[in-house]
DNA sequence: ACCAGAGCCCTTTTT
DNA sequence: GGGCTCTGGT
């Protein structure tokens, strides 16, 4: 298997799989095979026997990705994938503070808030404190944490020039004691409770630094300050980093990602390679040709150009809608005239700037018949019910946990009304405890006396009951006692619910085939023990992966999303509506500085999913948020050269045919690669002590990586990856090699 | 205590 | 247009 490894890499390919080992940035532009260099570089490293799995850390910022990386190295190499610290960086967040919760002052059964769960805490401290949540609004303030703690920022950290942002900080306060006195951490607490251990704990950091002797970053431009801060803190004096990321892709901008990190990681890593994947095998030349011209409207760019020698392809088709349903009922037709030419629906996709803008389709998709999915609704652990469980499930695990405790204590209904809460939340604030506490002290008043000690009852009742029961066996008997599954079984309109319950308890039956539900500690000595706690485990894997939108992939269909759940994906067929003023680039992005630039490389991201056929279409006229809106086209259709363009619609413009060019540029000479990389594995040891993936020194080309080797006796030829100087084929008799 | 109807806002989103 | 909060009636 290993000995394929290196094989069908282009020459830059190859470079970065086989650096050696020093931290380097590769800027691989969309459809450049990024994820099949990380994953074959790691491949390598650990055949070629440079570093087990235990010594590298491999991070991306969805689960999605993390789990395509896991799945395309295991189809490579035969390793325990385990002992690899290979996820999202929450997850690997988490993964460390369920090792080190006392060094990070955190209880051991610490629970994750999601979002929502935090917007609905903040929520509940500016009422008991009083304050106006029209001056204060919940969301902002959520927003103000969240930023905060990205910038690496506890509260007593953050500068207050005004009397606002005073009061806001101090709320930030009060959110921060919350958590901490009910055992609650927020996404962004995972990353700055990591990162403020590692920075405490020298022996801690020390180990971790010895340990990973190469980290990967997927989608480097979009770390924030903080990721930024804890991979430098990770990254020890013997660490390479490779930091992969495409600049023109950058669009979370918005919460807190900065491009700018990968002009301070040639700073910081001082890598010894930039190296760019540029030849795209995704789409076609013409598709390629307009993104390219776009984004050069962009300024500060790295500087990459796509290109393809996959020949020309077709021109774009564009449509002018007089209205929003002119143009579903384009797109609807296109769709059909596609499904005769017997495209499969799953490649075409149907992309819009904000999830508003679906509707149209999906009425016009459900009336014809056609199969559709829709991206970035509500998930499967945020649904209502599925929640509800889980907040049962919470309190078993930690009664402390006030949002679970609020979320069920009168659901379903048992005589614990808002007075009473709000009695209890009275009695927990003057004292200082949980609510959990306070209910168990009396807190709630004497007319919640009886159906508040019941409740309590409740939760010990289940705590006993399932005391050893297997997880989905413990769910089953939950969704029973708290009558919760029940309620919905009575309601008519409840039969999705029920069922969503149901599917609770194989999720967990799942989670536990899956994982073990056990979470792997190497100790500082080297041993592995793991913390039998599935309970915990489950817990943080339904916050941190929500799960999927819809459960049932099953059968073909039309996949609908915004431009930017589009990223990483790619499809034959690609409509890209609603290309107007206002809609995109959308009105509230040009306020904020860099917006303009950031709505280009999202038309940018657009444009590169397609393969083959490319549709741009704009309304005239359109109906959005209840009101009639006219429209001018966008920019963006400007900024790609007419002569790529088809008009479809009567548009007073030329309807110039495509002339068939040349390929764009770039040679396709391409080295036949394969040979040499045919032998390791096979003969991943010379006769001369030296190896496959050796680091050494030469006197005139500096330090480098053996990548191969032919030959026996004096006839050993070395093939040696340079950090200056790239991959050169060497007698090892002659060359005068060291080894480092 | 609980439910039903009226008013209000509204990019993008993963963890 | 739709999802979420607030208010008033039972």
């Amino acid at each position: 298997m290993s000995s394929k490894l290196l094989a069908n890499l282009n020459e830059p390919q190859l470079t970065a799989v086989t650096l050696p080992h020093t931290s380097a940035l590769i800027l691989a532009g969309a459809g450049s095979g990024k994820t099949r260099v990380l994953t074959t570089r790691i491949a390598w490293l650990l055949t070629t026997g440079q570093v087990s799995p235990s010594g590298v850390l491999a991070v991306t910022f969805t689960n999605k990705a993390a789990k395509e990386m896991l799945t395309r190295l295991s189809s490579m190499v035969q390793v325990n994938v385990r002992t690899m610290w290979m996820g999202t960086f929450h997850g690997l967040c988490n993964r460390f503070l369920r090792m080190h919760w006392r060094e990070a002052g955190l209880p051991q059964t610490f629970t994750i808030m999601d979002t929502q769960e935090q917007l609905s805490m903040i929520k509940r401290i500016l009422k008991q404190n009083n304050i106006d949540d029209e001056k204060f609004p919940a969301k902002q303030l959520s927003w103000f944490i969240s930023s905060a703690k990205e910038e690496g920022l506890r509260s007593n950290a953050v500068e207050a020039f005004d009397e606002y942002t005073r009061k806001q900080v101090e709320l930030y306060q009060l959110y921060e004691a919350t958590c901490q006195r009910e055992g609650v951490v927020d996404f962004a607490e995972l990353m700055l409770r990591c990162y403020e251990c590692l920075s405490k704990f020298e022996a801690l950091r020390e180990h971790y630094n010895a340990r990973f002797r190469y980290i990967l970053v997927d989608e480097f431009q979009d770390t924030n300050t903080l990721q930024y801060k804890w991979l430098r803190l990770l990254a020890g004096p013997n660490t390479a980093v490779l930091a992969v990321g495409d600049d023109d892709q950058s669009i979370y901008g918005f919460r807190g990602a900065k491009v700018a990190n990968m002009q301070r990681f040639e700073h910081d890593f001082a890598p010894a390679k930039i190296i760019k994947l540029e030849q795209n095998y995704r789409s076609d030349g013409s598709i390629l040709e307009a993104a390219n011209a776009l984004i050069r409207n962009n300024n500060g760019r790295l500087g990459k150009e796509l290109w393809t020698d996959q020949g020309h392809g077709e021109p774009i088709r564009v449509f002018q809608g007089y209205s929003d349903g002119e143009e579903a009922a384009f797109v609807l037709d296109s769709v059909k005239a596609a499904m005769n030419d017997g495209v499969p629906l799953d490649d075409i996709a149907i992309l819009y700037r904000s999830n508003a803008q679906s509707r149209v389709f999906e009425h016009g998709l459900f009336n014809a018949g056609i199969p559709y999915r829709v991206y970035g609704g509500l998930r499967f652990f945020e649904r209502a019910e599925v929640k509800h469980a889980m907040a049962y499930l919470r309190l078993i695990n930690n009664p402390e946990d006030d949002n679970a405790l609020l979320r069920v204590v009168n659901f379903p209904p048992r005589g614990i009304g808002a007075k009473s809460i709000e009695n209890l939340q009275q009695v927990a604030t003057a004292t200082g405890v949980t609510l959990w506490q306070a209910a168990c002290s009396g807190g709630a008043g004497s007319r919640a006396q009886v159906p508040m000690a019941q409740f309590i009852g409740l939760i010990e009742g289940m705590r006993i009951a399932t005391k050893g029961l297997a997880l989905p066996e413990i769910v089953r008997h939950l969704l029973d006692a708290s009558t919760l599954k029940a309620l919905y079984v009575a309601d008519k309109d409840g039969q999705d619910r029920v069922e969503n319950l149901e599917e609770l308890i194989s999720a967990a039956d799942n989670f536990l085939r899956e994982t073990g539900g056990v979470i792997h500690i190497e100790n500082f000595d080297g041993s592995i023990s793991e913390s039998d706690d599935p309970m915990s485990a489950f817990l943080a894997h339904a916050s941190l992966e929500a799960g999927d939108t819809q459960a049932a992939e099953g059968r073909a269909a039309l996949q609908m999303m915004t431009v930017h759940s589009s990223k990483g994906l790619e499809f034959d067929y690609v409509f890209m509506t609603g290309l107007e003023e206002g809609l995109f680039p959308h009105d509230n992005s040009l306020n904020d500085d860099g917006g303009l630039e950031e709505e280009r490389r999202l038309m940018y991201v657009a444009i590169t999913r397609a393969r083959k056929r490319l549709h741009f279409s704009y309304a005239q006229m359109r109906m959005l948020h209840g009101q009639t809106r006219y429209n001018v086209p966008s920019r963006f259709l400007d900024e790609v050269p007419a002569a790529l363009l088809k008009w479809l619609s009567a548009k007073p413009k030329n309807l110039l045919a495509m002339e068939p060019h040349a390929p764009l540029s770039g040679d396709s000479s391409g080295r036949n690669l394969s040979s040499f990389a045919a032998s390791i594995g096979s003969a991943s040891r010379t006769d001369s002590g030296f190896r496959i993936g050796q680091q050494v020194s030469h006197a005139k080309f500096g330090h480098g990586v053996i990548i191969n080797a032919d030959g026996s006796g004096k006839n050993v030829q070395v093939e040696v990856n340079f950090v200056d100087h790239g991959i050169k084929r060497l007698a090892l008799e002659y060359a005068k090699l060291t080894a480092i």
